[in-house]
DNA sequence: CATGAATGAGATTTCATTCAT
DNA sequence: CATGAATGAAATCTCATTCAT
């Protein structure tokens, strides 16, 4: 444990920085100073700057997708619409719990880079195949009307992200603070009411076993 | 009006630039080559890059609210339905006609920089504004659910950002176009099913009129 | 001329440090302190480091070759052993006079590069072309004894790049100058010596004309 | 004698790198990965890493005058001729076994450095007396002609190091092996010729017992 | 209005070396 | 005897900016 000591200190300094002022924006020296190490250090661990990013980002969207699967897993246990909201709800929570890093790796997904293509073609075509199977099975269980799918997940994935990606414009335009504790059940039924009105077929029956889900935070 | 050949040949692959590369990714030199004019040009125009990038930002903004202002001064006229969905149109076709630059412009606001504070305080107060003053007569005049305005805010702007924040993420891993013609309006009426699910009253008897407002792209 | 002052004065610079400590032995600090101009010159003009690399290398070869083609040139009018030594006389007086370069180039040739290995298939080969044929044309003249061409290349090549390989060397191991005014002309006749002795046909009559040559140095 | 094998790896792997890419263009990373051990070995066993280079350089001059020493004991039994050619074809057979240090040292050389010249003051200027005293003795004998003995010797050694500096040139452009078995054996006959034919004596009786002298490679 | 030359500051990276284990 | 972690110094390179023309 004591061995990388300096390493999540190189870390914790880099997610700091990449979150408010952007990787390019981030020198290796901040980083350093901050973490109170040598600058050598970053190129020991991560090889150099974008090795940094790399781990950085990859690491995100392994938990990331760590925490989709596992809520997948129980589709055969689950309507499709309780396995929704539980991805939904545990998205969230991943995502409060990691805010600096998710902000930084949200907007370094805008970028056109090679890194961000293969994180493309890996893990969001993951995400895309778990989203799609549930839309999927929830409309043939007729859970859920029938929709386009793609547009659905762009609404679902617009708003999972937009309060992890524009904080400063929820808590200072808005004056919701995202970081709040209960910012993120509130936030919860909101998507929960956009997925029982504008997905679930209105007479489901099944809605009212769903309403028990129950955030613990 | 009238700008000199070279200022919008630097403002044109500014905006190429900055949409790929991010800001911080973009040197003043890969500008002024891709402009095939020299670097210099652009002291002499903007000060130095970072008024470069207020004017683009400022720019985007003027014109984002000139859109919703316009329907917004037919508050009178319309029912806020009508008139929020008119303003989501409104705001599709100008991110549209301009996606590089608002692709930039979004992906800059999620930085923590002093420039983006002050663009909230100014511009993004002013929508807010808008769009609250649209729910809260929609709400009064029962068109609208009672619902937390902040919320639906949030909502509505993850929407309306998402395509175009991530063009790359909807091409590659949804393959749905947000360049191509139909996508628009396929895309707008999505927001429209959002707005008559979540949003309006469901007995509200003017759903049936807003139907009609059709995208002229 | 006066625009190019600063280019020049690296130039100047990198040759006397690339001469006396080695192209990776010397900082591009160094030669922009030594040439008292601003380090990013050395970009500004080279692209970088290595391109000042290339650019030395390749200028030396451009006159170096030049000067053997002048007299290849002329190979109609003279006898090939008279070719011969007035082309040993002119490599010999072009090294003495670009003798910094001269010596940076020849100790650069013995690596193990992509660079070198260019200049070989191109400078190198033609030089070899050149001095071929000459020996070549003087052995089917009967001027030279029938040897094996690359052998005698290596003989000539070893000959003439020692002194100024190695001038510390003959300087304080040998005594013998190599800067100095007469040791071109002294060295000169030594490998006439050589080419009368081991290269030319013994009875050939042209060998008395060939040794009115003088060195105007 | 019995050097620990990490010694011995750090040594070779050195000798690999300095060949090809000269001692300040090798790191002592490089010599440590490609030897398969750690870093500190080099410290370790060399102080510095200009520590390991005087080992080496040094290493590589004992055993060069060791066998230019032992050949030089025999000029009682021997005629001087016969003894420069021995020394001749040891020192060819010498190099040859050695060729990436020999490399490297002739081409460490042409520096000027504190290292290299107290290389000459003490290997050199002993290799110097050795070939000025067989020479001086050639000429008192009148085996060899009346010649400026500093000036044979620098044909001697550039005669002697080309082959060795520059193995690339040789292969690649005059397409010859240098390392390949009957290269040393026809080089030495070479070398041979221009000893007969401009330094010995024309009419020297001991020429044909030199010729005796078979290279065993 | 536009340019090429030049600069100073700082960013990233490399490197030899050290030290505790 | 050997290692992995860590460092300080320096090397290369990049960048925004300025200025004379």
């Amino acid at each position: 444990m004591l061995k990388t000591e300096t390493k999540k200190k190189v870390i914790d300094a880099a997610v700091y920085y990449f979150n408010t002022k952007g990787f390019d924006g981030t020198s290796v020296r901040e980083i350093a100073n901050k973490a109170n190490v040598n600058v050598a250090n970053i190129s020991y661990y991560f090889e150099n700057k974008n090795g940094l990013l790399e781990y950085l980002i990859s690491n995100f969207f392994e938990g990331y997708l760590k925490v989709i699967e596992s809520r997948f897993d129980e589709l055969d246990k689950r309507s499709a619409k309780e396995c929704l909201l539980l991805v939904v709800k545990d998205i969230l929570l991943y995502q409060k719990s990691n805010r600096h890093l998710t902000r930084f790796v949200l907007r370094e997904l805008t970028l056109d880079t090679l890194l961000i293509r293969e994180i493309m073609t890996t893990y969001l075509a993951k995400e895309r195949y778990y989203l799609k199977t549930i839309f999927e099975i929830g409309m043939k269980q007729k859970e859920f009307k029938k929709l386009a799918i793609p547009f659905i997940i762009i609404q679902l994935k617009g708003m999972l992200s937009m309060p992890y990606l524009h904080p400063q414009y929820l808590a200072e335009v808005l004056h919701v603070m995202p970081n709040e504790e209960y910012f993120t059940e509130q936030y919860y039924k909101e998507i929960e009411r956009w997925v029982n009105a504008a997905v679930s077929e209105p007479f489901e029956k099944t809605v009212k076993t769903n309403n028990q889900i129950a955030l613990s935070i």
